[in-house]
DNA sequence: TCGTAATAGTTGAAAATGTAACTATCAACA
DNA sequence: TGTTGATAGTTACATTTTCAACTATTACGA
């Protein structure tokens, strides 16, 4: 700032919860996105999704958002991208034939099969620039800010 | 999920830095958001720069920018926007006559006035549901993560 | 069984965002 | 001094995102 920092500012964003968490979630997520950006002309939700059906095989657009916390049109859009990206089908359900249950094709899961690992390197070589005692500290904090946002921690 | 997790799956984002990092921050965001967006309409990049401006009194666009980590057309048009709504004034610096000192008037303070106490009530209300040692857990992990993402911490 | 409400998912239009290109000013240095 | 390159900030255009309204299906209760 050009300025030196006011005695008693009504509100002192350095510490402020949701601006630290914002700034953070911004620069982790703009620079990791180049993995799937640059690589496929992936967006984020589309990545979602994709993780999403590589970690559970068989899921639902609902149950992707209520685990990712994502607008529901945001994973109708993804969604509809990736099917027509041929990386996953959708199955009616017949006993509730409002809701689809979606699966990755070959084509998806070679895609997952070659994100994934990158996805846990890109973290792997975030946590090594650290301590222990602060990866443990980051695990901590993200299981109390989950408990407190009322996100069920996994 | 409609299917039990998978047993090897090549990412588990429950785990995830990042995925947690971006659940939470939405989750947060989306909810804090209501005290701006409801009462004066604002945007989220428009509440950050009244919150900068009312913290440091004046600052550049740029000082905002690398502060909140923001993109530099965020700032622009959220600065546009408060100056329009007659919240804060520009000042070309005449030593730089590429730079502009922006400072909030005294409708900017009054607004600043009003929503700051609202957001230290709001993480006030937010940690209270925890105990302090997770509170404590949230600070040393913020840290460690803004050391991890080479952010300034504060 | 009819009517009302809820849920799964989609879509159109408006608003917000990112990218790249742009203007204007300054800095550095031959 | 003139040229080249950097920086502050804006703008046009394309892409994303949000909001509200919509369809289709199921659930519930009188």
């Amino acid at each position: 700032m050009t300025e030196l920092p006011v005695q008693n500012p009504a509100l002192v964003l350095e510490d402020f919860l949701p601006y630290r968490l914002n700034r953070l979630a911004d620069l982790v997520s703009r620079d990791f996105s180049r993995l799937y950006k640059d690589r496929h002309g992936m967006t984020r939700p589309e990545w979602r999704v994709l993780a999403s059906l590589g970690q559970f095989h068989k899921a639902t657009a609902s149950d992707i958002v209520a685990h990712s916390a994502q607008h529901k049109t945001k994973v109708s859009r993804a969604v509809a991208a990736l099917e027509k990206r041929g990386w996953l089908v959708r199955e009616t359900d017949e006993s509730d034939r409002r809701s689809e249950h979606l699966t990755l094709t070959k084509a998806g899961q070679r895609a997952y099969g070659e994100l994934a690992p990158l996805a846990r390197r890109y973290e792997e070589v975030f946590l090594s620039r650290l301590t222990p005692r602060e990866r443990d500290a980051i695990r901590a904090g993200l299981d109390a800010m989950e408990k407190g946002a009322g996100a069920k921690p996994a």
